[in-house]
DNA sequence: GTTAGCACTCTACCATCGAGAGTGCTAATA
DNA sequence: TATTAGCACTCTCGATGGTAGAGTGCTAAC
């Protein structure tokens, strides 16, 4: 991340062992396996000293004096920095989602579903991913319906083929004549338009379409500040087998922030301001309640206006690379959709 | 259940101590501690006698040899027969929901999202709640609005004010007019129907016309009778500070059971079968992996027909008193709301 | 610069032990 | 006859200690 790679091959080959290892078993790693499992021309005692500079560097960290390194997060950002590429999906890997994706191509509120759901079974961790949304909602059309006497659903579609319904207590009895005529007339002339420009219209000759524009400027400015977001969250059942999460406490908290509709804000800041691909790895989370954890993340969407997010969150003993790939996979596969109806 | 409550007075006193106990500490309860605690006028060695009586008659189950009474399934669904009426919320509790509820009333997707919520922060467990879904979906309203070429959104609007969008690839280009048209005579004429309705109609003079009623038939078919429906849970947070799921092993089954989503269909249908508030105890659920938990759960909706869930989800050492309560006054409430909308 | 050798450190595991909580049984009591 | 006091017995839980093993740091030799 802006710094180089500054270790000598050396360090770097057996920082990276050390990485790989732990990933793997969730031990502090010494120096004698790395010797032996690696085959490097080297003896554990080389490998000592080498590790001896990488502690005192910051890289690795042990647990106590005579123990194993395990990475620090200045160790694992080393470690995914130099992953490069990264170990891509099996072909066969791409040809199942690609094909679960066409599936529910026309639906559109499954396509965050299966994000998610996919992204955790590659990882093996939790996959998240938030519903695409424009920065700037645009009135696509409106429709009113008679429910009750008083009571109407109002549908509002933009552009985009989002949707929203919302109950409308009316003032007095309307026939649904006169409510389709105000649908039509107010789809026609307010359509295309964001809230502010439909606000400074100040549009409305009756009460009735006074109070309909009212309620649609209010939802539409709520869907476009408000900071609550549709985050579907898949694979919690993964996350306890791994044994950082065998302490109950963590598990605690690491819910009470998933369950925290304000946590997705948080992240989504981190993201929205960045391109492409972030991992943000343990104290590098703003968020005190993640320190243990990694994200893999991004945003996806209409080139140059992000509508969505989509990622992986697990512990930061997770495959990177896998996650990377994974992830990039899928932001291609929903930006590929999203243009399609956008477009 | 059916069986009446069938012991003795003091059996009785001393059973509901112990369950009571238990569910407040988690600890086998000893004869010494219910003698002083609960101002019985009896001394603990005749206590211990009950106790044996009890266990014997499979009320209670003793960790090992020597140690406290724990309640068996017998000995929780004796607990909750005899409870009775059931520790009502406080008026301000039942103004806080209220006020909440009012909020979001015209927010439909808002009423579930609020009720898991609601629950979970009342029981201090899970809190689930299903969307309305009606038994047999009839056809309101469509809309087709243009997209792209050849791509359409079709919006369906039924009874009761639920939408649904899907795209629709159409084999030639339509103009929006026509679409337009096609929605409002389709509106017309299939208004009011099921899809067995629709089918039969054999609808579809053009073959737009044909393209459009095939797939409103597939969707509200695959509506009708699918297993998935959405099912919202709150609280996870709660379950990991009870001692019960302090092993990971538990928790990650309960995980699995709940991203598992014919988990809901199994539950349904133990519920769609029986009226009122169904309270289920351990391993009175058909589910293995639900052994340690109890349910506490109703159906709400429109009379005679059901159409959602909502309920409580925790260790068998629940306050089944409050839980039930909480229950009972939200589902009157979704109730109530419902009707509204329906009635 | 690398490696073999070695003393040292720390953990994880196991066995042991005693305190304490709670029981079941028996005999005494109301 | 129902209740209770008394007591020996059982089992868990936490603390203690001792050992095996993995891994280190250091030193001296290569």
């Amino acid at each position: 991340m802006g710094k180089a790679l500054v270790l000598t091959q050396r360090k770097e080959t057996i920082l990276k062992a050390i990485v790989g290892d732990y990933i793997d078993v969730a031990v502090p790693v010494g120096s004698e396996s790395i010797a032996t499992k690696h085959g490097l021309q080297l003896s554990s005692a080389t490998i000592r000293n080498v590790m001896a500079d990488l502690e005192s560097e910051g890289y690795i960290i042990r647990p106590h004096s005579s123990a194993g390194g395990v990475p620090s997060d200045k160790g694992y950002r080393y470690y995914v920095e130099s992953l490069g590429g990264g170990e891509a999906l099996s072909l066969e890997e791409r040809m199942m989602i690609r094909h679960q994706f066409h599936q529910v191509a026309r639906e559109f509120e499954e396509w965050t579903h299966l994000s998610a759901a996919l992204l955790a079974q590659i990882a093996h961790n939790l996959g998240v991913a938030s519903l695409p949304r424009a920065r700037h909602s645009r009135l696509k059309r409106l429709e009113l319906i008679a429910i009750q006497e008083l009571l109407t659903l109002m549908v509002i579609i933009f552009q985009g083929a989002n949707i929203k319904r919302e109950l409308l207590n009316l003032e007095e009895t309307v026939s649904q004549q006169e409510l389709d005529y105000t649908a039509d007339r107010l789809s026609e002339s307010l359509g295309g338009l964001t809230y502010p420009q439909i606000q400074a219209k100040n549009w409305g000759d009756s009460p009735l379409e006074k109070q309909v524009v009212k309620e649609l400027v209010r939802l539409m400015q709520w869907q476009d500040e408000g900071d609550y977001e549709e985050l579907h969250v898949d694979g919690l059942r993964h996350i306890f087998g791994q044994p950082e999460f065998s302490s109950g406490e963590r598990v605690r908290t690491l819910m009470e922030v998933l369950e925290d509709k304000s946590f997705l804000q948080r992240v989504l800041q981190q993201i929205y301001q960045s391109k492409g691909i972030q991992v943000v790895i343990g104290s590098e989370i703003r968020d005190d309640a993640l320190q243990h954890c990694s994200l893999v993340i991004t945003g996806y969407g209409f080139p140059g206006d992000i509508k969505g997010v989509i990622g992986i969150i697990g512990p930061k003993r997770m495959n990177y690379a896998r996650s990377i790939s994974a992830v990039r996979y899928l932001s291609s596969l929903m930006d590929e959709m999203i243009t399609e109806v956008y477009g």
